[in-house]
RNA sequence: GCGCUCGUAGCUCAGCGGAUAGAGCAACGGACUUCUAAUCCGUCGGUCGCAGGUUCGAAUCCUGCCGGGCGCGCCA
């Protein structure tokens, strides 16, 4: 039995494992000596060859040569002796075509290495990553699976990469809603708290009271009042209610696999005391103006409907706070309390203006100084088939609740045992929100994520799942690794390339990129199993083809993980 | 009206300054006395919304137009 294990050895320097890098590295001296500069190799993997290297086509530019003939120079220059054979190619490239030699070390030491080639952030970095932040008066919906499944992969991703992550669940748990909230609570058993699981239905009670009784609706004003006043006796009901809307939410998360916990909690109503003190450095700095009775910040560039100056909201007339003073509030917390130096807020695209706003307004402020970085994560939508956002036929949400158990129900019917089938079910849902840009709209099809073949997560968890069976069924060890075939020499250079992208998803927080790459792994496993047999492979040859069945099972479970989707051993 | 965003194969999407624009699905044609066929290989399929511009080179950058989505003061 081979498990799928940690490797034991501790993290090499990684140069070996990052053949872009030791390719560029060779070619780097040969550009100088032509262009008499630095110059970047520019070295990308290619299907014409393994890497290729298009920097000359812009350094003929500036030479005024004819591409071709730097091409050659530079070739002929380049001194890649034991590494790679490389020939001028189309316009003006350089294709790269590796030796097995390096291949095999470099595939050899990913495999002795715990981190898969990706060492720990040099820099490690403090960052805050907002995500999830439902209403906690209402049950979870699609609406919240984006942020939450997003959010989710970029934390485990930026942490994985050394980063210290602070998560934060800015919850809806403070506002007007909650004085009706707490009026019907009293109505219906003082002791009592809404039932789990159903806090819409309770919800919308309230609202219905609200909106038809005026005696309830008295009483509901008057309870925000206290609410806001701090009254204990209020302040008691209003903590029973939040602990169990928490309570829903943290199973919510668990059935999710979503890494939330009740430590990550920052409501609203953490920042409620600061808000005062938020208005009041901004009004010191002049940052505020009155109009109509509320305080305004009106940032530079940023114009409404009559070409009039857009004003974001701090104090609204009345007195309260409105959101913009909140997420005021609590980016000076993040910044000098937590001290972030980046600042993710994984928020729907709509919200876009707002979040600009509340960034230029904090900048002006000097509460995101040089070398804090505040970016609004934006994703799209989720449509349903007929191309309009994702709702029940009567135009109601759907409930988050009620997808997971379709997703698990179908799971179930494509033959999934029942532990499997809530991994197959979650991850399929998961994936389909994370294979695509996050920025572009999507439509949900239970028929296209629950695919057993294609770009799915069930394609992805049986690919390792058959590795598990394979390796489980092993009687001796992996050893080193020696390429021989080509589905074997494709799988490697495959293998290597988790690193890089790794990386790309913590700069360009796109979870889809990695999506994208274990996909294209999963496919060249399945080239590699069908053309080279392992466990009926002579001695040698058999040790190899485990070491890679065993690392490919490591790279997928790892990066299935850092897209938050479980990878079981069977289906 | 102003602003943002999207328009790539029949469908769903990658690619976002570089070689004949890729993948999955669907369609069609192959490969199983199988190391789990929940697989693999091949074929078919695109004036990259339209028109200009910048560039040695544009799906990719700029401008305009057409079409869809979203946003534009006390909800978050």
């Amino acid at each position: 039995m081979t498990p799928v294990g940690p490797a034991v050895r501790a993290p090499s320097m990684g140069l070996i494992m990052n053949l872009e890098a030791l390719l560029s590295a060779r070619l780097a001296p040969a550009l100088a000596e032509v262009a008499r500069a630095a110059v970047d190799p520019a070295v990308r993997r290619s299907r014409h060859a393994d890497f290729q290297s298009g920097a000359v086509l812009s350094l003929a530019g500036r030479l005024g040569r004819p591409p071709r003939d730097v091409a050659q120079e530079v070739a002929a220059r380049s001194d890649l002796d034991g590494l790679a054979r490389i020939e001028v190619s189309g316009p003006g490239f350089l294709n790269l075509t590796l030796a097995d030699e390096p291949i095999a070390a470099a595939v050899n030491d990913l495999a002795a290495d715990a981190r898969l080639g990706v060492p720990p952030a040099g820099r490690p970095e403090t960052l805050v990553v907002d995500y999830s932040s439902p209403n906690i008066a209402k049950e979870l919906t699609v609406g919240h699976l984006r942020s939450t499944v997003i959010g989710d992969s970029l934390a485990r991703t930026l942490a994985w990469l050394g980063h210290d992550v602070v998560r934060a669940n800015h919850v809806g748990d403070w506002g007007t809603a909650f004085g009706m909230l707490i009026e019907h609570l009293l109505d219906h058993g003082a002791s009592g708290a809404p039932r789990l699981g159903d806090l819409t239905g309770f919800y919308r009670a309230a609202r219905a009271r609200f909106d038809a009784d005026e005696e309830f609706r008295n009483r509901s004003r008057l309870r925000v009042v206290r609410l806001q006043a701090g009254d204990e006796e209020t302040l008691r009901l209003w903590r029973g209610y939040v602990a169990e809307s928490r309570r829903y939410l943290l199973a919510a998360y668990e059935r999710l696999g979503v890494t939330l916990t009740e430590a990550h909690f920052a409501g609203e109503s953490t920042y409620q005391d600061a808000l005062p003190d938020v208005v009041a450095e901004l009004a010191g700095k002049g940052l505020l103006t009155e109009s109509d009775g509320a305080l305004c910040a009106f940032p530079a560039g940023f114009t409404g409907r009559d070409g009039e100056p857009l004003p974001l909201i701090v104090r609204k007339s009345d007195g309260g706070f409105g959101y913009a003073a909140t997420d005021l509030a609590a980016l000076r917390h993040r910044v000098r309390e937590l001290g972030a130096t980046r600042l993710l807020y994984v928020v729907g695209a709509p919200q876009r203006t707002h979040f600009r706003m509340v960034y230029a307004v904090a900048a002006a402020a000097g509460w995101l100084p040089e070398g804090v970085t505040a970016e609004h994560v934006a994703f799209g939508s989720i449509l349903g088939a007929d191309g309009k956002m994702f709702r029940t036929r009567s135009g109601d949400s759907v409930k988050l609740a009620d997808v997971l158990d379709e997703a698990i129900a179908r799971a179930s019917a494509l033959g999934a045992g029942p532990e499997a089938a809530q991994a197959v079910g979650v991850g399929a849902v998961k994936y389909a929100d994370l294979a695509g840009d996050r920025r572009n709209d999507y439509v949900f099809d239970w028929d296209r994520m629950l695919a057993l073949t294609g770009d799915t997560g069930p394609y992805l968890q049986y690919a390792y799942a058959r590795i598990r069976s394979l390796l489980d069924r092993a009687t001796d060890a992996p050893g080193p690794v020696v390429p021989c075939h080509p589905a074997e020499r494709a799988l490697a250079l495959e293998l290597l390339a988790f690193a890089p992208v790794v990386h790309s998803v913590g700069e360009t927080l796109e979870p889809h990129r990695l999506a994208g790459y274990l996909h294209g792994l999963a496919s060249s496993f399945s080239g590699f199993y069908q053309n080279c047999p392992v466990l009926r492979a002579p001695d040698d040859v058999r040790a190899s083809r485990l070491a890679l069945c065993a690392l490919t099972g490591r790279t997928l479970r790892q990066g299935l993980d850092l897209l938050g989707i479980a990878a079981p051993a069977a289906l």
